[in-house]
RNA sequence: GCGAGAUUAACUCAGAGGUAGAGUACUUCCUUGACGUGGAAGGAGUCGCGGGUUCGAAUCCCCCAUCUCGCACCA
């Protein structure tokens, strides 16, 4: 074993060894249960961030807890495909580098350039999660658009259409201009931008004035097709079934009435374009309406627009405002801050329009859903985001699936050359129902990508083939995933895996937050403040960037990254490393296995017993799914119990002369450290292993070893209670010389006068301990206090009384300061005490046990200030 | 507008109906044979404000404030 931690000697090959011995891959086996996470396959639109090191840590964590809790443990790795994403990417990336467009391109030359994409990151990120530490089954990493993932979408789209529950329809959609493609609601982000309310006159047809209308979108007027108002309103309803005149174009609009006016808001009277606006749209639908287009796809006017034709949507909004107020149409203009809908992917305004797209009819689907988790047979943690997950589902709408992209699933639809029939079908027909022509088209456009992300759970299974794995891994036991793509991808699976396989995709959903910078931004490219994680493995070791983002928060909340943290976990890491070479030091070959015939010491007792308590601890924290508590816990156990206390009490035993006292304390040591190694191992999975291989065991590898369970007969409340009377002893002598500037190569003689026998017996029995870590140069009893010479500093705990004589070095002012402050302190302790057992409300109510320790704790504090007091009295009489 | 989260030590965050915790930073001391990426001792917080429930609230409930973040939006 080295003598430094260096991370980087080993991390890579413990994962090659990991990889050859096949330790991560799960297999059919009725004799094990499964217990199965499919990994959120990340987008391959690029490097994976600290996001997914984090999403992966906590999967990595759980895949390897419960690998060792001996289930058969799959964790099934994989990428997305990402339409959208990576279409606007890859040719954001051939136009940077060649100066060709899309339609330059092509189609066919596209696709293979982004499989060549997909090639090159595919693998990259691979590399990334290795370096990780992640344990996946690689073997059966998986792609959203590879052979099986496309049956299984072909296969769903088709059944759902079958079912009536995909159509295909005319209906006003989101557009992104930029991307050139629809995107669903929840693809759109609202961003408020500033805005303005500009008042237009209408004026009536055949009659006096005009309607002041008031619009944030001039530009539309293109478009409008009626204007609306409240069947209710004084103000306007003599007009309903009248005309008004569009300005600056020669149309006639109907004034119709529609309770969807609100008379309080704008001027009450509303301009209606079905073909640009979701309510307008309604509307229409409601009033049998024109749907007038006054946009090409790229947003710019079209011949609707008239003069305006060929303009870019904002700059037609301000000709036309110049316009209306030159040919005194305009009212006014009131500035109104509005939010507008942008594409997530490229940020553009998106422009709704009307188009024919295909649909997921959503109510049917979304009711299952509900039921599964209102049920209790799906949990979500942390339970917040259940209401999260309700609200959505609660008020869905339809889901528009088509996008007009090349990279992705294409839509199984084939148009019939010669008459208007569609058919939905795995394959292209053969002949038309209708028309029995031959001549078929398939739709041009491919799916949103989330219906493929959709059916991940079980289409990396097999399905639709039933598979001895989807039979057995099915369904999976958590999905390990960010706030953020809940709706877009969490929901998506659960009503899909309900629909394709009559069960619920998952137990339990574990929720986690997003990474952001030391200052709480989000990470991003552009803002230049992202963490490549591959930079800090590089710098830190992967175990300590782990063990930092499995610690740095609670489920479902954010985490700033600092660097800070991951310097101390990487502390932890070093410290763990050479207490490690402190135990394999003095070890020979053979067995150090416990066999119940040792002659254990208090403190072999006390660890075998925190241990004990730990195991149970720990392993209720991962079962609640409390990762960065469980981790806390094995970084407190092993540095402050471990190596603070419990191998410093070893020295002696170890250096000692006496062999079988040197075997046993070997024995403990290393059976301590190797629960510590077990447990630590899914937060730092390499440093464990590599340490592994040093210490004497009798399993295999740590990765497939055996989780630690707690047993009984390590519980010792007894030497629990023991050490932590050593352990306060010597704290107090440790803070008497350090108060009285004592260093510790000075050491002294302690002399012990007991008000309680036991301790006096336990402090002398146990005076190794004060010698070793208290400086102490001999430990006697002492019956009296007039054995005690008047200069000497004193360290109290419950039941005795420790003497330090100090003679020359002893400074009485500073000793009576020492006192007093002690003295106060003592005097709060009792006063809050007898407060509290005065109060008859506690005496009567509160539960015993409460009582009781307050009771003890008044006596233990009245007996520390009486001592305190003596001492007092003595110093006095010295300073006079 | 509806909903959620946050508000705890100088900083970043845990925790939790029964005397406030960690990491970092800070002060003092320590070349003790695993480790200075270390050891020891220490200072530091009326747990956002105001009410209520309770013997007891930082913890549960209500109100308010500030900051985030979702969702829905009135043209």
């Amino acid at each position: 074993m080295q003598s430094k931690y260096n991370p980087k000697e080993f991390e890579d090959r413990i994962y090659e060894k990991w990889l050859s011995e096949k330790r991560f891959s799960a297999h059919v086996n009725p004799n094990k249960k499964p217990y199965t996470i499919v990994l959120p396959p990340p987008n391959i639109t690029g490097q994976l961030h600290m996001g997914h090191a984090l999403d992966q840590t906590l999967q990595d964590v759980l895949i390897r807890w419960k690998r060792m809790q001996g289930f058969e443990a799959l964790w099934l790795p994989g990428t997305d495909h990402a339409s959208i994403a990576t279409e606007v990417r890859v040719l954001k990336t051939i136009e940077e580098a060649e100066g060709i467009t899309k339609d330059q391109l092509g189609r066919e030359e596209f696709l293979k350039r982004a499989w060549a994409w997909r090639d090159e990151y595919g693998r990259i990120i691979v590399n990334q999660m290795q370096k990780l530490g992640s344990s996946c089954d690689w073997d059966k990493e998986r792609f959203t658009m590879d052979e099986g993932c496309n049956h299984a979408v072909t296969e769903v789209f088709v059944r759902l259409y079958e079912k009536g529950l995909i159509y295909r329809g005319n209906r006003l959609i989101n557009w992104c201009p930029d991307c050139k493609t629809t995107l669903s609601d929840a693809e759109v982000e609202h961003e408020e931008k500033p805005g303005a309310f500009w008042h237009v006159k209408y004026p009536i047809v055949d009659g006096e004035g005009y309607l002041e209308i008031a619009t944030t979108r001039p530009e539309t007027m293109v478009a409008d097709t009626a204007v609306a108002v409240n069947p209710n309103d004084e103000r306007y309803k003599h007009l309903i079934g009248k005309f008004c005149k569009l300005p600056l174009f020669d149309r006639e609009l109907p004034i119709i009435g529609d309770d969807y006016v609100e008379m309080d808001f704008g001027t009450g009277a509303l301009k209606v374009t079905p073909a640009h606006d979701p309510n307008d749209f309604e509307i229409g639908l409601r009033h049998n309406l024109e749907q007038i287009n006054g946009m090409n796809d790229d947003a710019t006017m079209n011949e609707v627009a008239g003069k305006y034709e060929g303009m870019d949507r904002f700059a037609c909004r301000k000709a036309i405002v110049k316009d209306l107020e030159a040919e005194g149409y305009l009212v006014m203009t009131k500035e109104h801050p509005h939010n507008v809908g942008t594409c997530y992917r490229c940020s553009t305004v998106i422009e709704p329009r009307v188009s024919d797209q295909w649909f997921v009819k959503m109510a049917p689907l979304a009711g299952p859903a509900i039921d599964v988790v209102n049920n209790g047979e799906m949990r979500i943690i942390p339970d917040r985001f259940t209401k999260v997950y309700m609200n959505w589902l609660e008020n869905i709408r339809d889901w528009c699936i088509s996008r007009q992209l090349w990279w992705g699933h294409r839509i199984p639809a084939y148009y019939c050359q010669t008459c208007p029939e569609i058919v939905v079908a795995k394959e292209m027909p053969d002949v038309c129902p209708s028309c029995g022509s031959s001549h078929f088209k398939q739709d041009d456009d491919v799916l949103d990508t989330w219906f493929s992300s959709a059916l991940w759970p079980f289409s990396t299974l097999g399905w639709p083939e039933k598979t001895p794995e989807l039979n057995y891994f099915y369904p999976t036991n958590v999905l390990v995933t960010g706030y953020d793509i809940i709706f877009f991808w969490v929901i998506r699976m659960v009503f899909s895996g309900l629909d394709a396989m009559g069960e619920k995709p998952f137990d339990d959903v574990f929720i986690h937050g997003l990474v952001r910078d030391a200052h709480g931004k989000k990470m991003s490219k552009s803002l230049g403040n992202g963490v490549d994680p591959l930079d800090i493995i590089d710098q830190y070791g992967a175990d300590a960037l782990r063990f930092m983002l499995a610690t740095g928060n609670s489920p479902g909340n954010d985490l700033k990254f600092q660097i800070e943290r991951v310097e101390s976990s990487r502390n932890f890491a070093n410290k763990l490393w050479n207490a490690s070479r402190f135990v394999i030091m003095g070890l020979e070959e053979g067995q150090y296995e416990l066999d119940g015939s040792e002659r254990l010491t208090l403190a072999d007792e006390w660890i075998l017993s925190r241990l004990d308590t730990m195991i149970t601890e720990i392993t209720q924290a991962l079962d609640k799914y409390e990762l960065g508590i469980a981790a806390n816990k094995i970084y407190e156990f092993t540095w402050n119990e471990y190596c603070d206390w419990y191998i410093e009490l070893a020295k002696k035993r170890l250096y000692g002369e006496d062999a079988v006292a040197k075997q046993t304390v070997q024995k403990v040591l290393v059976k301590v450290l190797r629960d510590i190694l077990k447990l630590l191992h899914p937060f730092m999975p390499f440093i464990t292993e590599e340490i592994w291989g040093f210490i004497p065991h009798a399993e295999d590898a740590l990765v497939t070893s055996k989780w630690p369970e707690a047993d009984e007969k390590y519980q010792n409340p007894t030497a629990e209670r023991q050490m932590n009377s050593i352990m306060e002893a010597i704290r107090n002598l440790r803070n008497v010389r350090a108060e009285m500037d004592v260093v510790p190569s000075r050491k002294a003689k302690c002399m012990i006068l007991a008000s309680d026998a036991s301790v006096g017996e336990l402090l002398i029995n146990q005076g190794e301990y004060l010698m070793t870590l208290a400086s102490c140069s001999e430990v006697v009893l002492v019956t009296n206090n007039k054995e005690v010479p008047e200069d000497a500093v004193s360290a109290v705990i419950q039941g005795a009384e420790l003497y330090l004589p100090l003679d020359d070095l002893i400074d009485f002012e500073k000793e009576m300061d020492r006192l007093q402050k002690e003295k106060a302190k003592l005097e709060k302790e009792v006063e809050r005490v007898v407060s509290k057992l005065n109060n008859q409300g506690f005496v009567a109510k509160a539960p015993a046990h409460l009582l009781d320790e307050e009771r003890e704790k008044e006596a233990k504090y009245r007996e520390l200030l009486g001592t305190v007091d003596a001492r007092i009295q003595v110093i006095s009489l010295k300073l006079k």
